[in-house]
DNA sequence: TAAACATATTGACAAGTATCTATGTATATA
DNA sequence: TATATACATAGATACTTGTCAATATGTTTA
């Protein structure tokens, strides 16, 4: 429903660490704790991160209790999938794609 | 064959106007002076902007006189299109996606 | 209620970036 | 050969960003 800004989810992916919080999640949700064990930066810093994560729409958070968890959000996702595919690098008359 | 960097690719599509920029190449090959016309900036700018596309491996460069001719590398951009795709937003039992 | 825990916010700072003007280089044309 | 054209490079500058230490907020537990 909501419109996505692609060059703002490129941006947050364009940073090494959100890159690899983002293929973490893609294998399910996190909480903050468990990301932070992986990375060597203060909990600050991973908020931070997280912060540019969820305001570019691809991530979503669920609060319970202390604990924030995170994960990819679906919808963004798919659509930030569907530009992506659709970007197309074959020359006219010499395309090997079909 | 070249391995990519994932980040370096989202790091140059984090920016709006090459954002545009790669999206008119998806449409195929155009020349310098003819993505200039198209943005509000100047000529240095635009080849400052061409020389960060190319060195993530997403652009390609053929120089023909005095014209320089960029295109979309097919190679870059399925491996790129390939990590995307892999990314998978589904939460464990609530899968909508198969 | 006090202490411990999980996370967010603030403020500072070094490093990076997008942009410009000025200039250089290479090619085509008169 | 002189001039015009297409693009790249250098240097400067304002702005953005990734990071940290310090602190605040909210929740759970003793």
């Amino acid at each position: 429903m909501s419109s996505i800004d692609v060059a703002l989810i490129c941006k947050a992916l364009g940073d090494s660490n959100r890159l690899q919080i983002v293929q973490m999640l893609s294998n399910g949700e996190k909480c903050a704790c468990n990301l932070l064990e992986k990375f060597e930066i203060t909990q600050p810093t991973l908020s931070h991160h997280m912060r540019i994560l969820c305001e570019c729409g691809l991530v979503e958070v669920r609060k319970e209790g202390k604990w924030s968890h995170y994960s990819l959000n679906n919808e963004t996702l798919t659509m930030f999938k569907l530009f992506v595919g659709s970007l197309n690098a074959c020359k006219d008359g010499e395309c090997l794609c079909r």
